[in-house]
DNA sequence: CTCCGTGCAAATACTTTGCAAAGCG
DNA sequence: CGCTTTGCAAAGTATTTGCACGGAG
């Protein structure tokens, strides 16, 4: 039943890449990372792994961040800010929903909740001070 | 500064489409709605005009679900469910974060929220009867 | 030797855009 | 009339997939 899956040096280092960085990485970042040390690496392999990461939970998606999926290695609950300005994915430390609150919802709305995503969408604070600067001007 | 709107039928008639439905549908599917009774309309127009009502606040984003995004006619704030075996979204009433925690969440972080997205994933009941159906048989 | 993983390129799918024609004010 | 909106079709972009070959067990 369980499909047998062979050890991959690209698989290993596609992990690691999205692991190593809190930028919330799309598909094409982790190509174009890896490319140097990988050359014959393909954009396919990427989307293959990290499809495959995320569908074992071993990534989280965070969603589709105009127009290209981003994802994050850090799958302990947390919030994600999303830049409308810049583009970028900040982690929020904190967890505004609680388990029972999951629960709760669960046994009120009959429903298996599965996983809970908080995208909080604003102006990052590079982007405020940015803002500021020009209307000083 | 402000540019001038004129009026259009069609905007309207995408708009009350977008509104009449909690299905949270997508911009083919406000399209294939539309089509009998607007022959030539484009599906091109239903993205431009979908696009400006989502930048003036008049509908808001779902989110990307399966490649495709979802809009909203109900800009209160709620919370969304996706299911990831049927690909449905329903809305859940509640609303899961306090105002008051978004201004602390701004102060502590230096943001600007502008609007939080919760979007819980899981089974929806529809799914779940008929899973458990099929575990009988 | 037998499947799994991959490169490559083609195919998909959704969304955006340029342009000329039609519509609103 | 001037600016907006639209249809149409082409272009753009992200992602997926088929297939033959190289690699792991």
């Amino acid at each position: 039943m369980e499909k047998r899956r062979n050890y991959s040096r690209k698989r290993e280092a596609i992990l690691a890449a999205v692991r190593s960085t809190t930028s919330h990485p799309t598909a094409d970042w982790v190509y174009e990372k890896l490319k140097p040390e990988y050359p014959d690496l393909s954009l396919g392999t990427v989307y293959r792994n990290l499809a495959q990461f995320k569908q074992d939970g071993t990534i989280i998606s965070v969603g589709v961040v105009n127009g290209q999926e981003r994802f994050d290695g850090n799958v302990r609950p947390h919030t994600h800010f999303v830049c409308s300005n810049c583009g970028c994915v900040l982690d929020i430390p904190d967890e505004y929903i609680s388990s029972e609150r999951v629960a709760q919802a669960e046994r009120k709305y009959h429903l298996q909740i599965d996983s809970t995503d908080i995208l909080l969408h604003g102006v990052c604070p590079e982007c405020l001070s940015k803002k500021q600067e020009s209307s000083h001007g």
